[in-house]
RNA sequence: GAUUCCGUAGCUCAGCUGGUAGAGCAUAACACUUUUAAUGUUGGGGUCCUGGGUUCGAAUCCCAGCGGGAUCACCA
């Protein structure tokens, strides 16, 4: 809790007492059926007015205009808003008007959630509003919102958009900019539609372990943490891959997991710590098939979020209906800078990239060399869907070999409006292929690379007892999300991004000061004049003290005793 | 990690070459029975991110730190 509170939120705290004095709980326990929603309302009442002669709607009261003993308030639920009428003698029929005079008028604060009954009409202006005939408050809220107005063209007036406080407090966000929550809601289709399509297929979802003390089937930093009964150190995951392998080992046919990832790298627009994935491998397929695949579930998925295949991301429009374009990776490098790298060897990829300006250091190897020509000079230009097939082996230690062409591996990557979307391979299920080139990786990891994979034991004894031809992929959900939502950072498809720990504000309890003598009421007026310690007391003057004390209780006109000059002398001994 | 911009009322933001901290909304009081960015009148509300420095005097200039954004680097 912060030390000192705001104005408002002073005024909130004592409307919340006024309401228990006159006997309302501003937090009642009772269930509220609701029989209707703002959307609803606003989208079927002119064309089916009967059915809204009695309608129960919860929400916020996201506005208020008072006209005396009539008001019309903005109710803000779940699927909009909707503008209710409330008239004193309505909602209070007797003699008694405190429920609107005084509850409505002085005691609500935007913010609070109430439940009405009425009935739905139209006003003079022709906007559609519930007459409210009976009004009860569900939730008092004590901190205020930030206000965003919108004029009659949907022109946003006071927008709330400090990236800071949107992320940090995504409840806020959400509240005040409700159209934000489509993102959240388009993120869950993507998911459900994927999770759906694969079950059609007859594919298993499955969870494998997030803690593992190897952390293999990826190239990235992990996050380091330790099992203190088992006194071991584990990591967090950084793929879930040769976990799901093991479950083909062990005979089943197509498994896949959704899940979060955990990678302790760099933070941008395109990286959070944690991310999530899908990772799904079948059985007696190979790459070929799982591109065919590929195409047929992202267009299933792009229709249930948009109704077409299509999407409009900035200035592209992308259209996920198959087949894709398929480039190997050498002709890709070919067509977007003319150079050949399909012979070089490590010397000559170094001058070529040494040519083209391109950052180079002595840890890389060929595969990553090359990676790099690529990642400068092609991406970019993929913008509709596209597979990049058939990598070099050094990069991918973990793809079956190319069926014909030596040095090459099995495996393709989609990239979307310039952006990697999807990696996938004919799996390598050769024991001792395997072992060779999780040794190379070890090699790479002696040159500096830190992300070089880890050896895993385990998953090479699953091989050895044989693993089934297999195709794997894997699809950064959050990056999909964000060319599905037309997002341009992760952030915006994130609930809750990582952030830096807010700065602490300096918290002591009242019972420090009380401890010393400060009587209860009075430990708020010494926050706000300033005092947060006792050391920062204990340094004043106490004299200056004893008189701001009696200012501060004149100027916030508290009703409080005033200590003798001799109790506050004391606080200083 | 580098560069750069930013941090002022609950929110959005002004604040010039250093001289008593401002606006709109929100909030409080009064008026108002179909308003809608409601309106009119009158008030209150500030650790100018934090800590140093320069100065008679700092929101403003300088240094350091914290937090955020953007770009770059890193991230197959």
């Amino acid at each position: 809790m912060s030390i000192a509170l705001s104005e408002q939120e002073i005024l909130r705290r004592e409307s919340l007492q006024q309401l228990r004095d006159l006997g309302i709980n501003p937090y009642p326990a009772e269930a509220f059926d609701v029989t209707a929603f703002a959307q609803d309302i606003k989208d079927n009442f002119e064309s089916n007015p009967d059915t809204y002669k009695h309608v129960v709607l919860a929400g916020r009261i996201m506005s208020r205009r008072i006209m005396g003993s009539a008001s019309f308030a903005e109710l803000q639920d779940s699927t909009g808003r909707v503008q209710i009428y409330l008239k004193r003698d309505d909602i209070c029929p007797g003699e008694d008007k405190t429920l609107y005079n005084t509850v409505f008028k002085k005691l609500l604060d935007l913010g609070d959630y109430v439940g009405v009954k009425g009935y739905v009409f139209l006003t003079q202006t022709g906007e559609i509003s519930v007459h409210v005939q009976e009004m009860s408050i569900l939730s008092k809220s004590l901190k205020p919102l930030p206000v965003v107005r919108r004029d009659d063209e949907g022109n946003i007036h006071d927008a709330f958009t400090d990236p800071e406080m949107r992320y940090r407090q995504r409840y806020v966000d959400l509240t005040v900019n409700p159209e934000f929550k489509q993102i959240f809601i388009n993120r869950s289709k993507v998911i459900s539609s994927m999770r759906d399509y694969f079950n059609t297929e007859g594919w298993m979802e499955v969870e494998t372990p997030i803690l593992q003390p190897v952390h293999g089937g990826a190239a990235a930093r992990p996050f380091t943490t330790h099992h203190n009964t088992l006194d071991m150190q584990l990591y967090l995951r950084i793929a879930n891959e040769l976990y799901l392998k093991r479950l083909i080992v062990a005979g089943f046919d197509g498994v896949y997991e959704f899940g979060k990832m955990f990678r302790n790298e760099g933070m941008d627009r395109t990286h959070n710590p944690e991310f999530t994935s899908v990772e799904i491998y079948v059985a007696y397929k190979d790459y070929i098939w799982m591109m065919a695949m590929v195409e047929a579930c992202l267009e299933h998925v792009t229709r249930a979020v948009h109704g077409i295949p299509v999407v409009q991301v900035g200035e592209n429009e992308i259209n996920f209906e198959g087949p894709y374009e398929k480039l190997s990776m050498y002709d890709s490098i070919l067509k977007y800078t003319g150079i050949d790298v399909s012979a070089m060897d490590e010397t000559a990829l170094r001058k070529t990239c040494t040519d083209l300006a391109i950052e180079i250091d002595n840890t890389m190897g060929k595969g990553k060399l090359i990676d790099e020509i690529f990642s400068a000079k092609v991406e970019a230009n993929l913008i509709q869907p596209t597979y990049i097939t058939d990598y070099p082996i050094e990069m991918t230690p973990l793809a079956k070999k190319h069926r014909s062409k030596e040095g090459l591996v099995e495996r393709f990557e989609l990239f979307v409006n310039g952006k990697e979307i999807a990696n996938a391979y004919s799996e390598l299920n050769d024991p001792i292929d395997q072992r060779q080139r999780l040794e190379e990786q070890l090699v790479l990891a002696g040159r500096g690379d830190e992300e070089a994979m880890a050896m895993d034991d385990d998953f090479l004894r699953a091989l050895e007892y044989g693993m089934p031809p297999t195709s794997g992929l894997g699809i950064g959900i959050d990056r999909l999300v964000m060319l599905m939502t037309n997002q341009h950072t992760i952030q915006e498809v994130l609930f809750f991004p990582q952030m830096r720990p807010e700065r602490k504000a300096k918290v002591v309890t009242a019972d420090d000061f009380i401890k010393i003598g400060v009587p209860a009421e009075w430990v708020p007026v010494l926050n706000k004049m300033g005092f947060n310690t006792i050391e920062e007391l204990k340094a004043a003057n106490p004299n200056k003290v004893f008189n701001d004390l009696g200012g501060m209780r004149k100027k916030l006109k508290l009703d409080i005793t005033m200590p003798a000059k001799e109790i506050v002398m004391a606080w200083f001994e």
